[in-house]
DNA sequence: CTGAAAGCGCTTACAG
DNA sequence: CTGAAAGCGCTTACAG
């Protein structure tokens, strides 16, 4: 009866269904949400009906009646320029961010939710506007980093749940974030007292960014415990892209200011463009400069040489932040203010630590 | 007025701000939506009211009154079994995916729509149900390889708009692909004629993947014209994916098989467990054994040597997607049956190619 | 320019 | 077990 390559005029409504299969409406709803009430015949012949007319369910009346669509949005921000092309493709796959995503999406399927994926960019001058649009189609949202004011979600979270990711407390929201400062107290450890590094630096991220504080704060203590003065501030401030890593190597190296002995980057996308320009320099890591991150993005392992960083559970940040979620929107439990994730030192062979042939996954203590 | 601690107990809806700015709801609607019926004074205060309210409007009821969601949906198969530890992150991160992913999703953008992300599993033994939900969530979709079986594609086009990735042509839906033939060809000319190497293999993808039949077909071409007999076949089967690809080396070598001198794999992915299993017989890249992908996902410049691939414009892959489907949703045009991107080659160390020092993104003829 | 009312396609008390 | 009908929260002809 169809046509092969028309598309139908009007989408078939639960309506059709009931016709053809000779019940009422109730009763194809009933069928289709797996109620045991109806009786094994009417279910055949509803089902019957379904299979032969393909019908497809109207999500959005479903969701309408239930005041439920069972989706979650994620909003992540979209890097502010198109960066240098020697980066473009890093920047564009926004490896953390991915990973998260895939986190979330694990634990939505668990409860039969989907994930809707936005993004803002800072030309959206009132990202209100756009996350308002997001926020009503879901029933939840999961909000990266910088992607609104603390003003603004404070104001979303008392309409709609929200959860943060490294974000900064609020009256209403959820907070999901790792240990920063216990993973880069054990890093500094590792490089200032097991290799006894003399002079070090902090190349950072974003400076508002809740994670950058942590671990910038970790990072000077650890430093002040050793007795050493770091390397810090406006010339070695990064923004969490490759591109502004190796930007602030051209400008230490420019200025012909002598490079530290070691350098902490803020995240792994960081030091990716550090290692970059090092090598463009021809400086030998970990021979002349040791060089970390912070994440353990997929492609640390690959990187030449392998980054030692510190580990977060990023996929389970993703998966955690849809749990306290789905709490929220189903209001079964309150849940807490704030989850905090461990972190672990993954120590490969960019800190100068022997590393025997390349076994990916090795993890030594220094 | 607010309580900061407490989730109102009911959301608000429209009629809550038409009778706070004292207007009827048609009013507030017109408003929300940007026409220019209501005066001025109408307008500041429908738009007092919901900021003053926080309103957000219901996703839902908006989309079963328009007929449109404003969404699509983007589906693809995590992969079969939780792979071994030492590839975990890399299958998990599914670097393709997400690059595709994020092409569709900045297509979408540009037109107010969002990107309903979902999984199917090999567990969902009725893949139908769960898309046909995904279906109802959407106003069309765009399906990933395997996913599902070209009879079910053709049924679910007749219902709603679909485009698939690399997939098999079908009577409603529209293929997105790149073309594999030109690049396949280009490179086994760099390897058999430019660089001369005397042997060769394949190790392939899914053997049912329209991708990678195109591929090896190419490929075979390819040998043959160079009058050369490739090494093929059930030996050289591999998934797509890093852990298939290290498991035909390690068979290749356990069984005491001479290698190829030159490796041709489906995937970047397949590649990156090549390389990995290679290094840890002790044999040299590209010294001992040429190497080369397919895709130049973002990782395949961080290898150890950088990956000589095949460029597929992954991002515009997606971008294309989404620009078709929206094309299939608004009616205005009836697109192509299928839509082919160009590829390139793309030259650096692994296939033995002399590259300078680095340079992540130098692209040199053979 | 504005409002009352119908309608979008579902779900689910409420009767029977 | 089943159906008629109300209701979910919007949009938009249709009158005025």
């Amino acid at each position: 009866m169809d046509q092969p390559d028309e598309r139908p005029t009007r989408a078939l409504t639960i309506y059709d269904v009931a016709r053809h299969a000779g019940v009422s409406i109730a009763s194809v709803s009933r069928v289709l949400n797996g109620r045991n009430s109806p009786r094994p015949e009417t279910r055949e012949r509803v089902l019957a009906a379904v299979a032969e007319l393909g019908f497809v369910p109207d999500g959005a009346a479903r969701a309408l009646s239930n005041r439920l669509k069972e989706v979650v949005a994620v909003v992540y921000r979209r890097p502010k320029d198109k960066p240098p092309d020697e980066f473009a493709e890093e920047e564009e796959s926004l490896l953390f961010t991915d990973v998260i995503n895939r986190g979330v999406e694990a634990g939505a399927r668990k409860h039969g939710f989907d994930v809707l994926l936005s993004t803002v960019d800072v030309h959206d001058h009132g990202p209100q506007a756009r996350i308002t649009s997001i926020a009503g189609k879901s029933d939840g949202l999961i909000l990266h980093d910088q992607v609104l004011e603390p003003d603004g979600i404070a104001r979303l979270a008392q309409r709609v749940p929200v959860v943060t990711l490294a974000g900064t407390l609020t009256s209403a929201s959820v907070n999901i974030r790792c240990d920063n400062s216990a993973g880069m107290r054990e890093l500094t450890t590792h490089l200032l007292v097991d290799h006894g590094y003399p002079t070090i630096a902090y190349l950072s991220g974003h400076g508002d960014s809740p994670d950058n504080v942590a671990r910038a704060t970790a990072f000077l203590a650890g430093a002040a415990a050793a007795g050493i003065e770091p390397l810090t501030g406006e010339l070695w401030r990064g923004n969490y892209m490759a591109a502004g890593g190796a930007q602030v190597i051209r400008d230490v190296i420019g200025r012909g200011l002598p490079l530290p002995r070691a350098i902490v980057c803020a995240n792994d996308q960081t030091a990716i463009g550090v290692l970059y320009a090092l090598a463009q320099h021809g400086v030998r890591v970990p021979h002349d400069v040791a060089v970390t991150g912070f994440d353990d993005v997929p492609v640390a392992r690959h990187l030449h040489p392998q980054l030692t960083t510190v580990r977060q559970p990023i996929q389970k940040l993703g998966a955690t932040a849809f749990d306290v979620l789905y709490a929220l929107i189903s209001g079964e439990r309150r849940p807490e203010r704030e989850v905090v994730l461990p972190t672990s030192l993954v120590i490969r062979g960019s800190c100068g630590c022997q590393i025997e042939n390349d076994p990916p996954m090795s993890i030594m203590d220094g």
